[in-house]
DNA sequence: AGGTTAATCAACCACTCGGTTGAACAACCG
DNA sequence: CGGTTGTTCAACCGAGTGGTTGATTAACCT
């Protein structure tokens, strides 16, 4: 469902002209033109990345006469944070569960055989 | 320095298999093979995808006779986490600060321009 | 040793991606 | 109105990606 949404967004964000976009965007609106001065690519290849994070809803475009200010949405951000914390937790979890079982291990060693989860 | 790096992680979890696999390893480690059963592909398919997650420094490797357990390396994804909530946070900081400065305008009017941060 | 199982290597294909150049809108300025 | 500025569209190119099939390595089992 929104996994076509999240693939859009850490998408985006592997290219580290995007990030650094980003990045300048988490400081203050910009037009595209003001973005594409920092590097040595055309304004043209600046627009298509903004349009990748346009896409995945990373920054909303308003109009201001000729010039079309990005604006950073932070929202999206926190849909990213919370897929990679579940995992990490479960991770960190299952880690600290293991811990545990290689403790009981070291007291009390020929037992049942704690856990074996098989991932079909 | 470390933005090839956030690159090639962010570029490996972009893939909705790749996510997939991470969240499975999450739950447990697991073979080559065992990864590759919920698939419809092929299994050397599933054996690239791995080496991408291992290439980003998420997935490590043992050996158990021909098998290769994968194991998820969660430290990696706090690498992630710290990148993206840093500028989350700076953007949420700003639209706080233009909140104020709204709410300053709206006390009294016509005053100074408060801030015009602009991003050359 | 011979055979089976787990995984990878190698070559290839269709497709996407980041970049370019050149033209086209779109809205301002004089 | 004509010209300039800001941005996008269109077509193209070289490199990379996800997938395939076929062969190969590595370690197990009799």
């Amino acid at each position: 469902m929104s996994d076509d949404r999240l693939s859009r967004v850490f998408s985006a964000l592997a290219d580290p002209t995007r990030r650094d976009i980003v990045a300048r965007l988490a400081t203050g609106d910009a037009t595209v033109n003001e973005l594409a001065a920092p590097y040595d690519v055309t304004v043209q290849a600046v627009s298509k990345h903004i349009r990748v994070l346009e896409d995945a809803g990373l920054v909303s475009r308003s109009r201001d006469a000729q010039r079309r200010p990005c604006h950073l949405e932070g929202e999206v951000l926190d849909l990213m944070t919370r897929w990679i914390e579940r995992y990490r937790r479960e991770a960190e979890d299952r880690f600290r569960r293991l811990d545990t079982v290689l403790e009981e291990m070291a007291d009390g060693p020929a037992e049942g055989p704690a856990e074996k989860e098989a991932a079909s």
